[in-house]
DNA sequence: ACATGTTTGTTAGTAAAGCGTACGAACAAA
DNA sequence: TTTGTTCGTACGCTTTACTAACAAACATGT
């Protein structure tokens, strides 16, 4: 035991100052929560809400009536069972009474858009030609195509969810996209203004990796990594999109993997993941390849790569699942395979016994699904 | 653009259901936040803290009556200034009314503990010898360190945290710890029984993490590197720790680095980070070396196979800060310099620029620093 | 057939939280 | 002394979610 000693003041500096909550705002909260239930949920009662969300009956009925009332959730009659007492009138959302304008800004000289429902799914797709314009043009391209899906949308629209590749912060203002010479392009507000409706603009691999979250078959926390011209990963912790600090976190694609060297990176290293894993090496290696076995080995050799660079981060963060997102005939089969080998080979199984390494099912859509997951999250608070 | 087309239910599955939110909630919430306000920035009048928080001064007002009354608040006098107006009666957080108890389970031996006032100096230091015991035994000696300190207080304690080793779930269960023998050990709840107040367990690298978020220099989202008989990492994001989905977030220690093979570790595979970076290891391969030049190369070596681990991590989550805690005779110098230098080579500069590598300045009582954080934390919402 | 019990959704009243307005107190400057 | 400013508090109001109570609608047992 010592006596109290001379130490530098402990006092702690300037952190983000949080926010005051009002009542209100745990209103909006619960609206969203019972919107929650039943957007995932399905068709249930008051009551049934009531249960579940600990929440009184009076106030559910209240909240529902809201919901109805902004034409969100609609009474779809009564349920049907022999049970005794007064039969529970269901609620459902309307889920065919809203639009939601979904862009995917990633793809090489062509921009996707679509219009989506609710559930997240598909109900007009459009695409624009970028013809290799750049900056202030190819983001009238951008701004055309929302333009066109919104007049397309035979429905009131949600909002607008946007993906682009690059660095994205929290007001969605494009900080830097080399492919689009977009450098501090505040695309978010650009494009509120022309259309008037609510816009939201994120990474597209953080939209992707929302994507799974919401609509595919992810669990818990994930990590997807989206295999294109380039390599750029998204992360869900907790439910919640990670961002970073500087807006870049998933930037993977430029961080050198192995202690072996490896080929020059356009970014002047050599060994970085995108030149182990970019879809245009990974054709060149197999085109050079010269039969079966040497087109697996080239997979595989990035498969492992992939794991090597996967571990450290798995460990870090405990994942539950890695996802992969790209073009199916490149990355499922022996690449996958050798990830999850190597994964397995260089970690601690037991703390990882439950990860799952797995290619995404949500194909070419998975950024327009999640920049319409962008909108249920940000809108509605559904997720 | 293309018809509706058949796709499966994009229905999300069941996630964490939230909870509902009360007034009294937001009214919890505000407190903290006027308490935090008033622990960061010192001497404050109520009106200074209502045009801080955005609340009214009425509000305000009421809030602190109610920290008065608990004792965590207290009026220091009137502000002298030249200024119009009736002078403010400044307040200030009760620094010297509590006391908080911080364990560190984490040292091979040796239970240390400390009485901490609620800005996280030490004022009691206790040490208590472990004996080689294992398993409740020293899960008993834990108990009686906290019962001596509990004593030795001068003030109300506020509440007991706790930094063990190993997997250690958010309910305090230690679900494993094999140095001390300890699988699925309640730990929390036994000393909550035993001495009758709020305890709060955690891993020791969290802790320690917290420790240099709350009382270090760290401006924002940091991993802290804990190097002892293991290598530990501790993560926090947006001020929050991150846990990892099974708790085991930050287990570093056995993931491989590097591909030119490595060490075999007590784990069975070669090259894991241990083998390059735990103490032992580092000492015996100083001992080894011949002439300074060669200590210094073994030094470089480990410092170089932490900066290859890190570089994933850091890019994946776009960190500002990496702190390294640890033997500062071993950790600080060429080992710390070598790890900034391979991770500037293995990343893209551009997005990290702001990112720091640097050496805890906390020491030895880091761990029980964090502990007394995770009680400010979770009792008062301050951090 | 009829009473009984159950479940649902709503009405009415209450407690808590924070706001806006207004007021007295205490001070500086003119 | 007067004026203007700032601080802290008293009062009344709105919002929110709660409890209690009730009518409606149904199944079931006698």
């Amino acid at each position: 035991m010592s006596a109290p000693e001379a130490q530098r003041s402990a006092r702690p500096r300037a952190l983000r100052p949080s926010a005051k909550v009002l009542p209100e705002h745990a209103r909006s909260h619960n609206r969203s929560l019972v919107l929650q239930h039943l957007y995932r949920g399905g068709l249930q009662s008051r009551a049934d809400l009531a249960r579940e969300t600990g929440l009184t009956r009076v106030t559910v009925s209240d909240l529902v009536a809201e919901l109805i009332a902004d034409g969100l959730v609609v009474e779809t009659g009564q349920r049907e069972e022999g049970r005794p007492g007064k039969p529970a009138i269901l609620l459902d959302v309307n889920r065919d009474g809203h639009r939601i304008i979904g862009i995917d800004l990633s793809d090489t000289g062509v921009f996707r858009g679509a219009v989506l429902d609710i559930d997240g799914r598909l109900v007009t797709r459009m695409e624009a030609e970028t013809d290799g314009a750049a900056g202030d043009e190819v983001a009238a391209v951008a701004v055309q195509l929302v333009r066109d899906l919104v007049a397309a949308a035979d429905r009131p629209i949600l909002g607008v969810g946007i993906g682009s590749p690059g660095i994205v912060d929290l007001a969605g203002r494009v900080l830097s996209a080399p492919n689009l010479e977009w450098s501090d392009l505040a695309l978010q507000s650009i494009v509120e203004k022309t259309i008037g409706l609510p816009v939201l603009v994120a990474n597209d691999a953080n939209a992707a990796a929302l994507a799974e979250h919401s609509f595919g078959a992810a669990v818990g926390d994930l990590m997807l990594i989206r295999v294109g011209r380039g390599v750029g990963a998204g992360l869900i912790l907790g439910g919640m999109p990670v961002f970073g600090s500087r807006f870049a976190a998933g930037e993977l694609g430029h961080v050198v993997v192995g202690t072996d060297g490896g080929e020059l990176c356009v970014c002047g290293k050599h060994g970085c993941l995108e030149t182990w894993l970019s879809v245009p090496r990974l054709r060149a290696g197999l085109a050079a390849a010269s039969d079966d076995a040497d087109r697996d080995a080239v997979l595989r050799r990035a498969g492992e790569r992939l794991g090597i660079a996967l571990a450290p981060v798995v460990g870090a963060l405990n994942l539950d699942e890695v996802v992969i997102s790209g073009p199916v005939e490149l990355l499922d089969g022996p690449l996958t395979q050798a990830a999850i080998e190597t994964f397995r080979a260089r970690t601690m199984a037991e703390f990882h016994g439950r990860l799952t390494v797995r290619m995404s099912d949500l194909g070419q859509d998975i950024v327009m699904r999640g920049a319409a997951a962008m909108v249920l999250s940000g809108r509605l608070g559904v997720s």
